[in-house]
DNA sequence: CTCAAATTTCAATAATTCCTGAAATTAGAG
DNA sequence: CTCTAATTTCAGGAATTATTGAAATTTGAG
């Protein structure tokens, strides 16, 4: 591996970070150093740049691009395919959260809910029911209200990242919550 | 395994589930296991109920320990140890979030902070340092979004759950969200 | 204290996952 | 079309991670 120490440490610490989310250390490093690279990558030179094999990026590329973190695009007068991670890190977010949600979310939520439907045939299948229940609906609560952050739009969330004084807009943000969860208390009085 | 039909399918989602997470299946299924159990289970409860050896089950529970996921207590007039998870759903996603970002997101924010404060030698670095500089400012925000819901209390929560209209009240909350971002809006106009 | 039950540790091996080079396929320039 | 550069596939070996049984340690009842 041939690259600034910045950048280095950089994709070092991604990979990392990426087996302990069950993604292999070699697709963590692809991902981080198309991250922080100016230009779009070919295979060769990311191959060149983490010194792996040529057909171990190949398929950490096909890793990448079925999570949605990484375009392919052409230059012209060269053949070769070059990838790129979108500039937008709310988006990229906002992608990764939505895989996350279709690849891990959803398929539990199917399990718990056909759990759900079967009749206990025993005080502890009934037990363990309304057990999942419980755990149905705080998934279904709390990814819901994910769902709502993810909505915010990019624009939106430009200004408050820019804005820079991050902690006044948290502090707003805290108050609308606590002003919900007050009238809540109320009505529930 | 041994298991009721309805608690060995979630066991076994739950393992496969744990796999993707980087937490080893076994150590999935363990959880699992205690999370729908009536009463809290002994490792050879659990070593019988899985079909694992009883120094694996000794191994997951340090782990799942380490997670603060699982409790430990004493049965009157026995010797050995009793596991159980908190009953409370909104407790153990909390705590789950907290030892998460102890592990990944706060080493991953100190790597960053480290990486901003060096100088750059280069164009390349100093578009990484760039690149770095937005993903610390996201992460950062939406980390205090999650904090932030994660203060919301017990109690509220419970309320929210147990009203069970739960459409309603996220519609609410996007109301104020959507108010919120609003209100910005006109400030940044 | 003693001793047996309970738990943990650990080295060996089983299982899984990763990574590679060689071969096959695809695709674009000419 | 043809031919070659570029990419992908895939079987085998390397590396890592998981699991076990046996031995060591800890614990608490008596």
């Amino acid at each position: 591996m041939n690259l600034p120490p910045l950048v280095q440490s950089f994709v070092l610490h991604f990979g990392e970070m990426g087996s302990r989310w069950g993604i292999n250390r070699t697709v963590g490093q692809m991902y981080a150093l198309l991250y922080v690279s100016e230009k779009p990558l070919n295979a060769d030179e990311m191959a060149e740049a983490l010194g792996f094999s040529r057909s171990n990026i190949s398929m950490g590329l096909k890793e990448l691009q079925s999570w949605r973190l990484v375009r392919l695009q052409h230059m012209p007068g060269d053949r070769r395919e070059y990838y790129s991670t979108p500039d937008d890190v709310w988006a990229i977010f906002k992608t990764l959260a939505e895989e996350r949600q279709k690849r891990e979310v959803e398929p539990t939520l199917t399990m718990l809910r056909e759990a759900l439907l079967e009749s206990p045939a025993s005080e502890a299948e009934r037990h363990a029911q309304a057990r999942m229940g419980e755990m149905y609906t705080l998934i279904d609560l709390v990814t819901s209200w994910f769902g709502d952050i993810q909505r915010l739009d990019v624009e939106t969330l430009q200004k408050l990242m820019k804005l820079g004084a991050q902690v006044q807009k948290i502090l707003e943000f805290k108050q609308k919550l606590t002003a919900f969860t007050r009238s809540e208390e109320e009505k529930g009085a």
